[in-house]
DNA sequence: ATGGGCACCTGGCTGC
DNA sequence: TGCAGCCAGGTGCCCA
């Protein structure tokens, strides 16, 4: 899935198409995403206005008078704005049409998406209300980060990945960020030294920053509102390079397994 | 509380 | 050419 940019990447291209339409019509072909689609999804939302576009971690958050939803990509998911005209493809779940004549398009192959249609405050819900601060607030800083290292042992990159310490941070830009600053994901949080919770804090923000700057990183299907690649796969230092030379000192970069996912890194520039 | 593993699903690629 | 096996931007949930 998208990461924290490619959502983020995400808002920023659908909002203006969204923020102060109407919606007419809500169209779901197939109800079956990580969660059943809930069968007053469709009349929820028509004839409403759109009044803001947010994000909260992965989820991006469609607030309406009436309530918002709460949607989450998955591993496979994008949303585009297409002219309504346009005829939908296999995997395209669900379809929002505005009065603009344009429709908001879910497309999800493999199905691990979401949508949730919730009535007060969305920040309340269940799937939200246990997420830790975003990377990118001042909430998260290097003190933050390194009280909560204390008395952890798992590996620093799984610490990383957990939303109950930060949001947004993915497979991809965890392997990033710790490479960006030289610990081994490896490393036991608990072991981590002050200075390196700061160096790691930094690294977070700015492998986030600089990944949003350019619409993200697009490894397979990841397109953008436009149906647009992101570019920031170039600019991935150890991310799928195993057995590349090591932008920085042409060692080869090493992959392993942890916690079922591929962890890429240096073992030269990571300690 | 913490940590580890599984489940959900389709499609693309590799190797026989 | 066919097909089995493996792998993929996530994360909630169950178990020890």
């Amino acid at each position: 899935m998208p990461e924290l940019p490619e959502v983020e990447t995400t808002r920023r291209g659908i909002a203006p198409a969204l923020i102060g339409r109407r919606v007419v019509h809500a169209i779901v072909r197939e109800r079956r995403l990580r969660w059943p689609i809930d069968r007053h999804f469709e009349a929820a939302i028509e004839h409403q206005w759109v009044r803001r576009v947010e994000r909260r971690a992965k989820y991006i958050l469609i607030g309406f008078d009436a309530g918002t939803l709460i949607l989450h990509l998955g591993m496979s998911g994008s949303l585009r704005v297409l002219d309504a005209a346009v005829p939908p493809k296999l995997h395209d779940h669900w379809d929002i049409v505005l009065d603009s004549g344009k429709v908001l398009r879910f497309h999800d192959p493999r199905r691990f998406g979401s949508a949730h249609w919730v009535e007060g405050n969305p920040l309340e819900h269940k799937l939200l209300a246990k997420l830790a601060p975003e990377p990118l607030s001042d909430a998260f800083d290097a003190d933050y980060l390194y009280r909560a290292t204390r008395k952890r042992a798992v590996a620093i990159k799984l610490f990383i990945m957990n939303s109950q310490v930060v949001v947004g941070v993915g497979n991809i830009y965890a392997s990033e960020a710790l490479f960006r600053a030289g610990i081994s994901p490896r490393r036991a949080a608990r072991r981590i030294t002050r200075a390196q919770g700061q160096a790691l804090t930094q690294a977070i923000k700015d492998v986030l920053a600089e990944a949003i700057e350019i619409g993200g990183t697009t490894l397979r299907d990841y397109v953008n509102a436009d149906g647009l690649p992101g570019y920031f796969r170039q600019k991935l230092f150890v991310y799928e390079r195993d057995g590349q030379a090591c932008r920085v000192c042409k060692s080869p970069v090493k992959q392993f397994v942890q916690g079922q996912r591929s962890t890429y890194w240096c073992s030269v520039c990571q300690r």
